[in-house]
DNA sequence: CGCATTGCGAGAGCAGTGCTCTCGCTTGAT
DNA sequence: ATCAAGCGAGAGCACTGCTCTCGCAATGCG
């Protein structure tokens, strides 16, 4: 038969997906339990019961394994995001800010080391390859996302721009947002950032014996970034 | 003679500080040019000429190199910061902070690989130990004085805080400068932790294809960190 | 249906790593 | 002058990423 019974053409390229992902599966598991530094290939064909020699036949090497986590965790920390906006959509932009922040740190509590390979430091010597951009933008995209839905016709109040950053202001305006005024976008780009300076403290425990109790921290933190975009909070009392 | 003839007691001690700050030099270098992973003791050993056994006289594990070298990067990095603020200790303060922040990232972008050491991913399932937070507060604590000569009897406006918050702030106050109001205080470690989220972003490739400009572009992000904590800019104008 | 092709797993092997242990030499203090 | 401590070197263990070759099995073509 030249037509394939299932979805992808031919039952070798099924199960050759379905290795693939059990590959992908035990590497995780002990990403998530020892770190990047430690993910050995020989312990992961070991684990799955085959010659360490047989998984050069799925990933090239072991960057190229980890280039396929690295995207897997942007997508997944980008789904998380977006599945929390979605939730809170008809809510007012605030809100949304506040859930995808909220979502992003949640994701990277939950997957320290995922978060760690992403926007740690670059594994050793690595760069990550151009496959990675679409995945790794999304969260940035859904920030955007809301902010231009916030000033849709609304006229905030701008920060001055100083004159040095005019032009490459509206370099960027033009790439990310060219519906958007340069001042709201520089400042947008800006809290992108700063908002995984503030998890990042946390997780890798630069906040340790400083913030303690991190969860209102941060809320208070998102939300000045949140007014620093010219997203305003509606009512800022509890919200239990 | 039981009289050391030299500074340190004994020439013995005075060659093994020698030795070790060889190899701290070697490891220095093989970290810049190759990144912490790809950091080999018996490639260090191999440099000076030594035996890679003979090396662990001096340093008891591979980790125990890694700290050291940490610790020797939290300093240089805090030497550089406290340098760059003396040599503008007579203006005002917002200058004296956008001095301090400046200073780090530059630090940073010379030192990439030793940044990476200390603020990105903490390397391969290895905990900074204790020894390393005196020389990791050094810049935090120098925000921490720009911003108390700021507020010496100023009263500024201070931005509300929620409720849930108000417990975890002045414990932080207590802790970490008792003189200043609690708002300043948590604004300030957040602006501390957000400093580090812009230059991570720039080291570590976050910005390319969206940030290309990137001086201007981190002046003005300071800048308004610097308006968050309470600092006011006398003058935006050209300072060149 | 038969056959050539292709994909795949296994094993051996290379060069490299962190780390340990033991052996002597040299140096320093007594 | 003696003795202990510090130190360098070498061999060796267990591990790593990666390569190459071999033989089996499934696949698609005529």
């Amino acid at each position: 038969m030249s037509n394939p019974p299932d979805g992808t053409r031919g039952a070798r390229a099924r199960a050759r997906a379905e290795v693939t992902a059990a590959i992908k599966d035990e590497a995780r598991r002990q990403l998530a339990a020892e770190g990047a530094a430690k993910l050995s290939l020989r312990a992961v064909a070991r684990e799955l019961g085959m010659a360490s020699s047989a998984l050069y036949r799925y990933f090239p090497s072991r960057d190229d394994l980890l280039t396929a986590l690295i995207i897997d965790a942007y997508n997944s920390l980008g789904e998380s995001a977006e599945a929390a906006e979605a939730a809170v959509a008809e809510a007012g932009p605030a809100h949304r800010w506040t859930a995808v922040c909220e979502a992003a740190r949640a994701w990277a509590l939950a997957h320290p080391h995922e978060y760690a390979l992403i926007y740690g430091s670059p594994v050793p010597g690595y760069s990550a390859p151009q496959t990675t951009v679409p995945a790794a933008a999304r969260v940035g995209l859904l920030l955007i996302d809301i902010v231009r839905d916030a000033h849709r016709g609304l006229g905030v109040a701008k920060p001055p721009l100083p004159a040095e950053l005019r032009a490459e202001a509206e370099r960027m305006t033009a790439d990310l947002a060219p519906d958007l005024p340069p001042e709201v976008v520089t400042a947008l780009v800006a809290a992108w950032a700063q908002l995984y300076g503030l998890i990042g403290f946390e997780l890798f425990g630069q906040f340790n014996r400083v913030v303690e109790d991190r969860e209102p921290f941060f809320r208070l933190a998102v939300a000045r970034l949140a007014h620093g975009v010219g997203l305003v909070y509606p009512q800022q009392g509890r919200t239990d």
